[in-house]
DNA sequence: GTTACCCATAGACATGGTCTATATCTCCTG
DNA sequence: CAGGAGATATAGACCATGTCTATGGGTAAC
């Protein structure tokens, strides 16, 4: 025999033993006062032991009561702490969000919702790793973080993906070009000026190579950086033409250090994407950070 | 809410999570696939987080299932711990006697008893507590004593009397009274020797009294001591005629150093019996031991 | 004596846990 | 690439068992 006895058995046993009362036991538990009797009867003869003395002002254990009540006692205490501990993590009291995306999308684009979101939930711990796009994925696919966020697009069939934010990429200049501030270029035009692109393998450096090469060009920067604050501050300083999302510049834009250098060919948006497993659940966190973004 | 989760369902949750597969879960439970699989939902929709990821060899715990888990596992041990520590109550490898008594009767007729039934449960811790008749009982009421080991008679509508023992009185004497080994004296003769009893309060003493009351007599002792092994020894010495229970000095009777007088009047049997409380559940260490010494 | 508060018992009822059967998915293999 | 093995999910029927109401008995206190 395998001693099988009901686990919800040991809740009543536990409250009629810390009450010393049957009577106070079912009123605990929402039961009645026969329910528990029975149980305790249940477990009694289960174990072959009598676990209670019985008298007109309630209940006493014996010493085997007693025996099974040192146990019995922390193990309910521990389900009692897990049960509050799971409330917290689906209240975000507590949990952690990993996320997973580039430097510069964090620092653009996620940090506000971040701040945002430990403001609401501080008791959810932040990690963030950054990446390259695959090495988001691989993250994700690995199960190192909870959420990625990329640009678009991405197809992947075990990825869930949310379009999230559309960016407007652009080309920006400083106070050196301001000659062409109030031009509209075209892409030829353009070409005759020093471009800064960002590094090869990035995701808007192929999407304006692309761009270029459907109208028969091919734009050659002349400078190539791999972060998009130098994009930016090597516009400033007037070393080239850089093309950078205009929303990571809106600061620039606004007080004037650079300008958008116009063009006669309209350049196509792209978008920032939620990546999280598809048939995978989603942690309370992760969840809740997505509505946030959305 | 009161987060009333089934705590049955943590069995289930600890060993899919134990086993990292809900048909293993199954198997070792002893249920069926869907009744796992059906009682982990109902875990997840309680705490509305999920706790599994599922894939095509079993399922893994998400971060939320450890945090469960780490808390569970602990839980389901010391369950288990009970269990085990319950069954060895039963079993007798385990768990205590507390027996109440006198020394002379622990001495002369407990101590075999206690001797065989250790040599059977050698896990059973044993506790004497050694009293008068009035303070064994009362042990017994406070809950001290499982068992109490007194002569007869008692009246007590609380206590559950079981006689188990027949004790014969008589009186003995050393050498000095040699003469009288072959003789039948009656109350009157006896009365013409030093007399040894048992001090004022004992069971024996008021019964010997009481006889000699009833045939016009009265017995007044020359010497009163407070222990059985004293009777014997003052016995022994010649002092005088010891008043003492047959069965506590076979040992002398056999080997000469005392011999029995005998009276014309048949002097009344005395029995032991074992006393618990009536409506009081015993425990298995002193239900054994009953069942020994009937 | 009477009241009030315990726990135990009996029996009816209904909840819900368990089962069987089946679907779906993934991985592996021939 | 088809098919098998093995995993979990789902649906629906069933019945075990946990829970209730009603009642009884015992004890302590007033």
């Amino acid at each position: 025999m395998s001693m099988g006895n009901n686990y919800e058995l040991y809740k009543v046993f536990y409250w009629a033993a810390k009450t010393g009362s049957l009577t106070q036991a079912a009123k605990t538990l929402y039961l009645t006062q026969p329910s528990v009797s029975h149980a305790i009867k249940q477990l009694e003869e289960n174990f072959g032991v009598a676990l209670f003395y019985r008298n007109s002002k309630g209940v006493e254990l014996t010493p085997e009561g007693s025996v099974l009540y040192s146990y019995i006692e922390q193990s309910q205490i521990l389900i009692s702490l897990a049960e509050e501990k799971m409330a917290a993590l689906k209240n975000l009291d507590s949990g952690e969000l990993r996320i997973g995306g580039s430097d510069s999308l964090f620092k653009h684009y996620v940090l506000p919702y971040l701040e945002q979101f430990h403001e609401r939930h501080p008791g959810v711990k932040l990690h963030l790793n950054h990446g390259t796009t695959p090495e988001v994925i691989t993250f994700l696919k690995e199960g190192r973080i909870d959420l990625g966020v990329v640009r678009m697009p991405i197809v992947d069939p075990q990825l869930q993906v949310t379009e999230s934010f559309q960016l407007q990429d652009c080309f920006v200049a400083g106070a050196r070009y301001a000659a062409l501030k109030h031009e509209v270029l075209s892409l030829e035009a353009l070409l005759q000026y020093p471009i800064i692109l960002f590094s090869r393998n990035s995701r808007a450096r192929m999407t304006i190579a692309e761009l270029f090469q459907s109208y028969g060009y091919s734009i050659k920067p002349e400078i190539e950086v791999g972060s998009v604050d130098l994009l930016i501050e090597f516009a400033r300083r007037g070393l080239g033409i850089s093309y950078v999302t205009r929303e990571f510049v809106s600061k620039e834009l606004e007080e004037g250090s650079l300008f958008e250098v116009k063009l006669e060919v309209p350049l196509p948006p792209s978008h920032v994407g939620l990546l999280t497993m598809r048939n995978m659940p989603l942690s309370s966190a992760a969840h809740a950070f997505i509505g946030l973004v959305k």
